[in-house]
DNA sequence: CCAGCAACTGCAAGCCATTTGCAACCACGC
DNA sequence: GCGTGGTTGCAAATGGCTTGCAGTTGCTGG
């Protein structure tokens, strides 16, 4: 991943709760609601792509609020089930805020970064089929796709830009 | 993951290339078949679940190789095809060799890490639809499973030790 | 068998994401 | 308004990984 170009191509799935809705649930779990996570949260809301710690905090209003506060607000609000950390294997946490209805993995350019929601998942079936066959419980999984995407694809022939492997 | 316990539920494939056809590989491409990296190849060799490279350099035999060697060396090898890098999410990389064949996939245990290899995979003609439906070309994936394994599961109730959350 | 060189290695310093100790702060229930 | 426990900023520390440099060593060509 070079350059992070338009970090989403699709409008996707609207994650327009209205701020009050994910301030309610911290209050709900006696936490509190300060002004640090209101930030943090409300521009989350505003980004379709999963950001880093490091986007979040260049994102805040200016005098945001302290790296170190959003490492532990992130830590807090995963745990919650309130945003979702993703991993896409550059040794960079990003985080997106997570909707009820919201399962979904990602293709993320190799080139520019670029992140495309999948909605198509990894058969359960299986999923239980494995759990079952290797006596394990709780089984849960994480699938991301690397590829390039059409505006980093060369003209016409030579090899593509990174892409380092096949399949995994 | 907790405390590493045995690293290997399966016998598994066995990696049993002869030693002397790995260091024949790296000779064909001009690298060198130095002490340090036949020690490297011979401990992947004899592990069946991924090693970190702290793991590698562990169990590398009395003084062994520096640790930066050993990261180095784990660089060529990927590049090569030799091994092959696995992210199980929690900040560091691990290696296994990579044996022609051995597309897999790991189930990996919340509690005390060890890992089982899965031969299910994404169905690729899923993996092919994507790549089209977006417009992206070299399209792979990575996939993983975590759960909690037979002898970390509570003996009746009570929730389970760690997992962190259902379905990803 | 030897020379020569590029590939390697060890060491130490450095980079970067993330974590943590601590004292000052402040949101929120009473 | 007050008290208190959750929060925050700051700075230092941790941990995985990388890198510059100088010394070493496979391996090839003679």
């Amino acid at each position: 991943m070079n350059q992070p170009c338009h970090q989403h191509a699709l409008p996707r799935r609207l994650v327009q709760q209205p701020l009050s809705d994910l301030t309610d649930r911290l209050r709900a779990r006696s936490r509190k609601v300060t002004g640090q996570r209101e930030a943090i949260l409300d521009v989350l809301r505003r980004h379709a792509a999963p950001l880093t710690n490091r986007e979040i905090h260049a994102a805040l209003p200016a005098s945001g609020c302290d790296l170190a506060t959003i490492y532990r607000t992130m830590h807090t609000l995963v745990s919650m089930g309130l945003v979702r950390r993703c991993d896409f294997g550059d040794g960079t946490a990003r985080f997106e805020l997570a909707t009820d209805d919201s399962h979904h993995h990602h293709l993320v350019c190799h080139h520019c970064g670029m992140v495309v929601e999948i909605d198509q998942c990894f058969p359960s079936r299986l999923e239980r089929d494995i759990a079952r066959r290797h006596g394990f419980t709780q089984v849960s999984h994480r699938l991301q796709f690397f590829g390039v995407c059409p505006r980093c694809q060369p003209p016409k022939a030579t090899p593509g830009p990174t892409a380092p492997g096949g399949k995994p």
